[in-house]
Formats: structure tokens, C-alpha cells, sequence
DNA sequence: CATGAATGAGGGTTCATTCAT
DNA sequence: GATGAATGAACCCTCATTCAT
């Protein structure tokens, strides 16, 4: 399998990558984490480049599981946020690789690219069960629903530098969005 | 002005930052940008790593403008948010250069100890801020200062990342916090 | 040959420390003395103590041919000193560079580690032929065998500064310690 | 006095080659252990040379004081072993630069006559010494008077290294030149 | 005398990449 | 497909020295 050889090495990379970013990647260590010459490395990946661009479509492509379903928009939007926080706190390394990923968008087109097309399938899902849910009144508060996307969206990026405070993050959002009218009692005191 | 120089310099290893984050921070262009050797560099920065820190607390003493004041807690908070958003959409560069600076305190305890500095005062604000409003009843919505704190410091952090966005995050934030009681219609803050 | 480049490499570097010293110890010009790009050296050599440590073990290693041999103790160690008195004469390098190794031992714990195993072997076989000589009688006057060793020892270390005064020293030293009592008139040994 | 912070300087100077050796030589510390800037070095000391060669004239200086004297050559000889000997054993760190000095004389035309210079003077006294007790038959052994000061002054250089054991040097030395027709029994037993 | 800014040559080391085997 | 030797550009940093103040 010519190409489990390949996977074994976006894997080591996407590994580096977590631990040290790819400011810290270096070709040779992932090379000898798969146990094979780093020249070796360049018959499976011509340049260092086309090795970041498999890292990026390759953490981007563990998240197409998180899409949120069922016929209530708020019980479907409550779950996405809870299974991102989830995911945040279960695998801090995924999210530190999209860290990684979103800063070298910025001056790699390559990856600028992958991560535009994962963020648009994102985007898209989020706008939709809001839509629905502004249609079906779910919603406590006035909601765009591309704004209101937006803003989750944000609030995720933010949160995923710091995974502790996530908890803290998603649960205000879905006091806000969901839980607003039924009750707005449970404001603490400072 | 013996201190002059150093200030330069810092300037401008915070403008390649911003244009091509820690990674591509090169003390010889540093040098070049400012006019002098690159070895010279060394008498006012001894290490590359002291010069990175000036760059932090350069960069982190330009926020200290942007505090929420004012006796009325809901008018405050919008203002705040307002101003912040502005400032994203003005000056890109300070929101670029903090998002390298977050990813470099992953591994840069200096760093680190910088920005958490600096987000200890803005958090202490937030939340401040958005206690007063609990006790005089300003938010629409059950709001806990401590999580709605780290929401806005997400969403801020997620939304430097795309300023473009920045508009659409911070209406959004706006409606579901303050706007949200009075007009349930349509909150959009272009 | 794939180590020949790495003994290439050595014996570059022991003769431009036999020129100019571990101080003038320079890897790009050992490198052009071979005739490959600087970097490759590091191929061959991970860091410059990796080369220094080899230009250590290859110089000790050259002195595995003068230990003293044969029946008669004063026989083995008149041959010996004048085995040592012609290799001072006809290689000054190989002195030279020990010189270097002493001085760089002083501050470098591979090398004193290196220069303490070559000097080991050294001053046990000078020990064994001078006890053997004290069982004989061989000396002319009183032997300590470890004192006298020291002795053979230190005279070497200093003669190899000025091989012009190699003979003399190790005549008067023969003269001394061997020909003492059969020849009380003309000590020298040119 | 102007001439008390040269004084000073050489001092430090001599402090470090003493610890470091040449090679570990910096015109920076040297200042600094001064307390002056490392510019106004250069008001005293045109060049780094300068420092060295007046660390060199300094060094030697310090040796003004072992000059053997006293009627009978054989007691003149043994103190002046026996100075040398605590000389070792009390200031390393004089013989510690005398070898750093001997080591850089090869290259540094300016320090080899100083200490040319100053061993000229060593030499002539030892060979007077050993021509005075080759007149009055004071050795045990045959002995050349010139090939004697060298075989001496090689000894005291080698010892030098290993101040540990300049006292078994210097015995074994005594023993063969002056003890060895008094005290032949002596022998030990390994 | 003293300082601080500036210089420039050079130091060892890193790393992605290429090529012959 | 795999290896090891080789490359070259670039990196941060050091240090003696000079010069204006």
C-alpha cells in the first residue's frame, strides 16, 4: 500500500504540527517518526508544501461529522454547539492544528483555499438551521442568520485557543440564542 | 533620543510580523527597514527573543485605549464593542499582529505572560461591565458576566481573523445582548 | 567508502590545527580543504565538538606504535625515549597538535576524557618498564617507578614545544636515569 | 594615575586567560570586571594585542623572584626545585596563563620574545647552576649543563599542566641529579 | 577619559531540496 | 521506493574595532 505510506506521514506531520506548529515542522523528524530516510519523504511528497496542503485537508476532512440534524432548529443547534464543545475538550490537538491551519491561510493560498472550502460547508449548515429557526420563531432574541452564523463561527475560533474556557463560551451562546425566553431568570449574581 | 532607535526598530518587527507573522520575522530586514547594520541590532536588542517581547508589549499597550465607561452598563458595553470594531476594520494590522502573538504564547512563555497581562484587564472590564448590567437589569437575555466575558472574548478573537466579518459578529453580539428586549424584529448592525 | 569523507574530513582539521590551533579551528575551511560546501561537513559531522572529538581520537591513535618492548628494562626504555625523540624530530605535527589537545582538555571533557585514556596506556607501560628496571637494578640511581614515569612523562610535554631541544633533553634524561654509573664523564646524546 | 587602571586591566585580563585561556578572552568581560565601558578599553589598548602582550610582559614579571643562589650549587639547585615545586602548587593560575602563553608564543611573534625573553634569563641561571656543580662534582650522575637546564625547564613545563603532580616530578628530578650517589637504597617496591 | 551607537567580517548551525546509486 | 552525500541560502549571534559626542 503505496499509499498508507502517505498517510502515515500526513498523520506524523499533522502531529508535529499540534506539538510545535508548523513554524516547528521539519520534514526530517517526520520523516523519522515513520521510520524512512527524509530523502525518502520526497518521493511521497514532492515539496514541504504539497505535505502541508495533505495536513490541511486532512484535519479539515475529521470534521464532516459534526453537521447538525433533526426537525427542531434549536434542539439541532443546542446539539451542534454541544458536540463542538465537546470535540474542543476530547481533542484539544484538532483544534490546534486549525489554529495553525487559519494563521498559515493567510500567506499560503494552498491551505487559505482547503480551509475556505471546510469554513463555506460550515457556514452554509449554520445559516440554514438558523434561517429555519428565525422561520420557525425558535429563537429568543432578533437572529440573522448569516450574522448569527458568523458569531458562532467566531466564538468557536476564539475558544478553540483557550479549550478550558469553551464550556464557558458555548454555554452563554445557547443561553442567548435558545434559552432566552423561556428563562430569563437564571441571570447569577456577581 | 538614545531610545529612539529601539522604538524604531520595534515598529518595525511589528509591521513584518504583520505582514509576515514570527515566522517570517528576519532581524536583517528588521535592520534594513530601519537603516542600520543587522550586527547593530544587537546593541539594542541582545537576543532575537527580547526584541519578540517588545514587539508583545508594543503591540498590547496600543488596546489601552479602548475600555467601556460610562454610568449606563448597555451603553457601554455597545460602545465598547463598537469601538473595537471599528479598530478591526481601521487597523487590521494590531488584530494580525495579536493573533500571531496568541499563537507564538503557545510556546513562548515571555509572550505568554504578556498577553495574559494584557487580557486580565480586558476581562476584568468585560465582566465589570457586564455584572453592572445584571444588576440593573440591561441584558434581554440571562447573562452570566463571567462566561459572557470569555463569549466576547471569543467572538472578538475568532472575528480578527476575517475583518471583513467583524461588522456582522459584532451587530449580531449586540442584538442578542442588549438590543434583544426591545426589538425582536430585525438585528442587524451594519 | 562512505567514511572516507569523515577521515578526509579529520585529517583536514588536524593539520589546520597543527597550523593554527583549535582557536583557528575555522569548519568552512575544512571544508574547502576537502572540497565540498561547508554544510555538507555537517552531514559528516553533526556539531564542530563531533570533529574536534574525532581530531582527538585520531591524533591519540597514531601513537599506538611506541611502547617500549624487550628483556633488558634499560634497553626497552632508551629505545623508547629515542623512538619519542625521533617522532618529536620528525613530526613536529603530531606534537604540535597534542599541545593543543592538553591546552583544549583543560576546558573540553571529551577531549580530557580522550587525552586521559591515550595517557593512560602511556604512563602504565612507563611505570611497568621502570618498576621492572628497579626489580634489575637497570638504573644507575634511586627510581621511584610512579615518580619516574611522571618524570619521562612531563620532560615529553615540554620538549614537544621546542623540538629543536628534544635531543638534549631526553640525552640528559637517558643519560640520567640509564647511563649514570657506567658512564660518569659525558652525558649527552646528540 | 591613569597607569593604575591599565594596571587593573592587565589584571583582569590576566583573571580571565587564566580561567578561559585566550581563546576564552573578551574585551567586553575584561571591561566589565573593571567596571569600565568596553570602548574606553581601547584608550588604554589600541588593540587586543596590546592587552595580550602586556598580559604576557605581566606574567613573566611574576617570576623575578626564583632565581637560585647560595654557594653550593647542589643546595642552590634543590631550592630553587623546591620553589619552583610550591610555586606550582601554590599559583596554578600563574602556570595555567605561562602555558596559555606558550601555546599562543606560536603564532604571536610579540609574545614569543617576551617569553623567549624571559626563559633566556631562566636558562642561564640554571645553566650556570649545573656548570658550577659539574666543577665542584656535585651531581650523582653525568651531567651536561646545557642539555641539564633543558631537560629541567621541559620538566617544569610539563608539570605545569598537571600541578597535581609536580611533586613527584620535581623528586624524581632531585633524586637523580642530587640524591642519587648519597641515597641508592631508597628504591621503592611497586 | 569615557560613553554608546555603529560596523563588518565571520562564526556555527539549520533545513528543504537534489541527485547518483 | 529507498538511501546517503551534497548543496546553498539563510539564520541568529559574536566580537574587535571605530567614531561622534
Amino acid at each position: 500500500m503505496r499509499s498508507d505510506r502517505r498517510e502515515q506521514l500526513v498523520v506524523a506531520a499533522y502531529r508535529r504540527v499540534a506539538e510545535a506548529g508548523f513554524e516547528g515542522l521539519r520534514l526530517r523528524q517526520v520523516a523519522e517518526d515513520v521510520g524512512i530516510d527524509h530523502s525518502t519523504l520526497h518521493h511521497h511528497f514532492a515539496t514541504k508544501q504539497d505535505l502541508v496542503d495533505a495536513v490541511a485537508e486532512y484535519t479539515t476532512r475529521q470534521f464532516w461529522t459534526t453537521a447538525p440534524q433533526g426537525p427542531d432548529p434549536a434542539v439541532a443547534l443546542r446539539e451542534h454547539l454541544q458536540a463542538l464543545c465537546r470535540l474542543i475538550e476530547d481533542r484539544p490537538d484538532l483544534f490546534a492544528v486549525t489554529v495553525e491551519l487559519d494563521l498559515r491561510a493567510r500567506r499560503d493560498p494552498a491551505v487559505a483555499a482547503a480551509m475556505a472550502r471546510h469554513e463555506a460547508g460550515w457556514r452554509e449548515v449554520l445559516t440554514t438551521v438558523l434561517a429555519e429557526g428565525v422561520a420557525h420563531g425558535s429563537w429568543s432574541v432578533p437572529v440573522d442568520a448569516a450574522a448569527g452564523a458568523e458569531l458562532v463561527i467566531a466564538a468557536v475560533k476564539g475558544a478553540r485557543l483557550v479549550p478550558e474556557v469553551a464550556g464557558q463560551v458555548f454555554g452563554q451562546l445557547e443561553a442567548l440564542l435558545i434559552d432566552g425566553a423561556q428563562d430569563h431568570a437564571k441571570g447569577e449574581r456577581p
